[in-house]
DNA sequence: TGACGTTCTCTACACTTGTAGAGATGATGC
DNA sequence: GCATCATCTCTACAAGTGTAGAGAACGTCA
C-alpha cells in the first residue's frame, strides 16, 4: 500500500541501521552499539528511539521495566523513500540523469558496471519474459 | 575539489532550481515565479534566499535598492549532493542496490530502459576507449 | 536492608527549518 | 513635496532535530 513515502533524518538512518541488524533489541544495547561510531549517550538515543516510536518509524514494547524495539518499515521501504525523494527533488523525477550523475560521480568498477548490467538485463528479462537469453537462469 | 557535499531542504530545492532557470533574478521575481505552486509569500521566499546566501548556496548582489541573485552551486554540484546522501544513508555506499530499487520502486518505461543501457554502455566506452567491445578489459 | 548498577522518565536547550508580519526606505508620478 | 508602490530589513515564532543531564525505580548481591 505504500503508506506515506518513509523519510529519515541523518540520526534516524543511524538508529535504524542498527535495529534492521540487531531487532528486538534494547535501548541500551543499540546505545552501546552505536557509541564507537557516533558516542551518543544513552538519552540521546533513547530519545531519538522514543521520537521514531512516535513517528510509526519503530515499534516498542515493554516488559516490565525494559523496553524492546523493532522497525516499523523495512529496509526497503526506507531506502525507497530516501531514493525518491532525491529522485523527485534532484532530478525531476527522471530516471536517466540519476543514473547519469551515479555513473559521473562514483569510480564504478568494471565489476560493478558488470552487475548493473545484468541488473537491467534481468530487470528487463522479468518484465518481458518471452525468450530466455541463456545467459543465468534468471528468476527474479 | 567537490567543496563539502551539498545538500539541501525541501524548500531550498524549490528556490533554488527556480533560479538556475532565472538567474540572476530579483527576490520578487522568484516569489511570484513560485506563489502558484507553493503559496509562499515574500517575506517567505526572502527568508530562504538570504539564508541560502548564509550558506553558500546562492550569491547576492546588491545594487542601490535591489538585490540581485545567482545560484553558488552548480545543478549538478547539488544533483551530486542529494544522490550522495541516499546513497550513502540509504544504500551503504553500493551502487547496485540503489539501482535495483530504482529498477523496482519506478515503472520503467522500455524506453527508459534503453536509454540506461545505453548511458552504461557509453559510460564503459569513455573509460575504456581501447576495444570496442570484447570481455576482456582487465585492468581495473 | 542497603549499596550498586541498569534502565527508564522527564525536562531542557540550542540550532535549523518553515512561515510570515510590521515597518523602514527608496523610487515614481504628479 | 507628497502619496504610492516596490522592495528591503528586522523580528518572531512554532515545529523539528541533535544532544544530554538529573533523578526515579527496579533488580541483585552481600
Amino acid at each position: 500500500m505504500t503508506p506515506q513515502p518513509t523519510e529519515l533524518t541523518e540520526a534516524e538512518w543511524t538508529i535504524i541501521k542498527s535495529i534492521w541488524d540487531n531487532e528486538p533489541c534494547s535501548a541500551p544495547a543499540i546505545q552501546e552499539l552505536l557509541f564507537k561510531k557516533t558516542a551518543w549517550t544513552y538519552s540521546t538515543v533513547r530519545t531519538f528511539m522514543d521520537r521514531m516510536v512516535a513517528k510509526g518509524l519503530l515499534r516498542a514494547e515493554k516488559s516490565s521495566k525494559l523496553t524492546a524495539y523493532r522497525s516499523a518499515v523495512t529496509r526497503e521501504q526506507a531506502q525507497r523513500g530516501e531514493l525518491l525523494y532525491a529522485l523527485k527533488h534532484a532530478f525531476n523525477d527522471s530516471l536517466a540523469p540519476m543514473v547519469q550523475c551515479l555513473l559521473d560521480t562514483k569510480n564504478i568498477s568494471r565489476d560493478e558496471l558488470d552487475q548493473l548490467k545484468r541488473l537491467i538485463a534481468d530487470h528487463e528479462q522479468a518484465r518481458n519474459p518471452k525468450r530466455s537469453l541463456g545467459k543465468s537462469g534468471g528468476k527474479a
